[in-house]
RNA sequence: GCGCCCUUCGUCUAGUGGUCUAGGACGCCGCCCUUUCACGGCGGAAACACGGGUUCGAGUCCCGUAGGGCGUGCCA
């Protein structure tokens, strides 16, 4: 109907959400959005037995915490008669086949043409069996499953990631489109919905791309438009080594959990991989508006969770106040206080969990670090600490005290007085947080 | 095994035969700022996987080797 861009990720609800999965995500969400488009959340559940209702609540939540809205929201369990449909019409052209081999039975002849060294492609045997030998298998009481019938011709694309790109179809095994169980499996679904939900952008992993080939014959069989396609590379890890491994400790919601900012996941991911710089990010505006889909390589693209840690800091130290306040004061801070504290302390933080520690020491104070020889410099300068409520000028006016009374400058002077009033070594520019810190006893 | 893709600073990459003595970003190191640490600003070190070939000339083209990813499911 219309040339609005459009997106989907289609996750199948059978596990968490992981940085994996994200990468799909956000970059089909981005690809959408950076043209004004919609942007699609499609759940694959044809699978009874594996699909959980639980994943399904996840991946939403997941994806609102990282501001990927979708538009529009889908679930193939409710689309089984327009599967049904495209299946008829497949039979019709002579294109969907029934298959009588058992898994046990596919797996040997497998074995056996790569123990010939030849590519384990399905053989076709089904297309000569006789009506009367069908009617002797269902007798038997064995169930088809039913392949696509693939032309053996090369497919073509150009791939807005990767490129020009092809298939040699001959050397790929007719794809199964409905299983024993009567269940339709992803490609034929995925190929019916892309069509009928007005796709026009598919943006997925690499690992999809012999998939994209059968599917485009599908496609066009139908006589539907072949959509654009965009096959990103998939992630490894801090080795180069799969990520699949570790996925499992790198699900969004343990991200989530460890206190990681939805933006500095969602900038971190828009660039991984691509030749722009990663940038910290105040919003996800700023994301979408930064975002290029085509400047993706084909290499596989290493997530480190360091890099991600290191994004988020700086994330912290561009956000203004405003964007944290609600937090903050989850976190305990009075109202009125949000602002200087955020001031003083957000370049001291990593993980925005790392505020917890500022506040305690604003409202509890903290018990003083005296080195080791400077037990009477410390004394003395507590005899000058100016009385307190404290304002921008008091440390100023404190150091200047302790420094004509007893000599000290520089290092020596300003580390041991931090750490008498913070009892850190470490923290935010002590003008800024001296009129913060609570009554001295 | 076979097929497809990939291989430039530690990391993500720019680079489509000739100012590439290889550019940027993150990280690292140093300096500056703050008469302290952190934050911030500025600067520096740092790479064409290996071997052949084509060419006047190769990071760029071809072949091979090595390494990596993916596919080869009645998974998605």
């Amino acid at each position: 109907m219309s040339n609005t861009v459009t997106t989907r990720f289609a996750p199948s609800p059978t596990g968490y959400l992981h940085i994996g999965n994200l990468r799909a995500a956000l970059l089909s969400y981005l690809t959408a959005k950076k043209q004004g488009g919609e942007f699609i959340l499609r759940i694959d559940d044809t699978d009874p037995e594996r699909s959980k209702e639980e994943f399904v609540d996840a991946a939403k939540r997941d994806l609102e915490w990282l501001g990927l809205h979708w538009d529009r929201f889908e679930r193939q369990s409710e689309r089984l008669e327009r599967y049904h449909a495209a299946a008829d019409k497949w039979r019709e052209m002579g294109r969907l086949y029934a298959c009588y081999e058992t898994q046990t039975e596919l797996e040997l002849r497998r074995k056996r043409q790569l123990s010939m060294g030849r590519p384990p492609v399905y053989d076709r045997a089904a297309l000569e069996l006789t009506d009367a030998q069908k009617k002797a298998y269902e007798e038997e009481g064995r169930r088809p499953h039913w392949r696509f019938k693939l032309d053996q011709e090369r497919v073509e694309w150009d791939d807005l990631i990767r490129g020009h790109t092809h298939v040699d179809c001959g050397s790929v095994s007719d794809p199964v489109l409905i299983r024993e169980d009567g269940n339709y499996l992803y490609t034929p679904c995925s190929v019916v919905d892309d069509a009928e939900m007005g796709v026009t952008h598919v943006v997925r992993g690499e690992d999809h791309v012999t998939n994209t080939a059968t599917q485009i014959q599908m496609i066009r069989s139908l006589g539907y438009a072949v959509p654009n396609f965009a096959h990103h590379s998939l992630l490894v890890g801090p080795d180069g080594e799969a990520l699949s491994k570790r996925l499992g400790s790198l699900t969004l919601g343990g991200l989530r959990e460890e206190g990681y900012e939805a933006l500095a996941l969602t900038a971190f991911m828009a660039r991984l991989g691509a030749s722009d710089p990663i940038e910290p990010r105040a919003a996800m505006a700023e994301v979408v508006e930064g975002f290029d889909v085509t400047r993706f390589g084909r290499a596989p693209a290493r997530f480190d969770v360091e890099e991600l840690r290191q994004l988020n800091a700086k994330t912290l130290h561009l956000l203004p106040v405003e964007a944290v306040h609600d937090r903050l004061v989850e976190a305990g801070l009075p109202k009125s206080k949000t602002k200087k504290f955020w001031a003083a302390v957000q370049g001291n933080v990593e993980l925005f969990a790392d505020v917890a520690e500022w506040i305690e020491l604003v409202q509890k104070g903290a018990e003083p670090l005296i080195a080791e020889g400077d037990e009477a410099f410390v004394a003395e300068a507590m005899e000058l600490l100016p009385a307190q409520p404290w304002n921008g000028e008091s440390w100023k006016n404190w150091t200047g005290a302790v420094k004509e009374k007893t000599g000290r400058k520089g290092k020596q002077l300003f580390m041991p007085l931090r750490k008498a009033l913070t009892g850190r070594e470490r923290g935010p520019d002590m003008s800024e947080l001296m009129p913060l810190l609570p009554k001295q006893k």
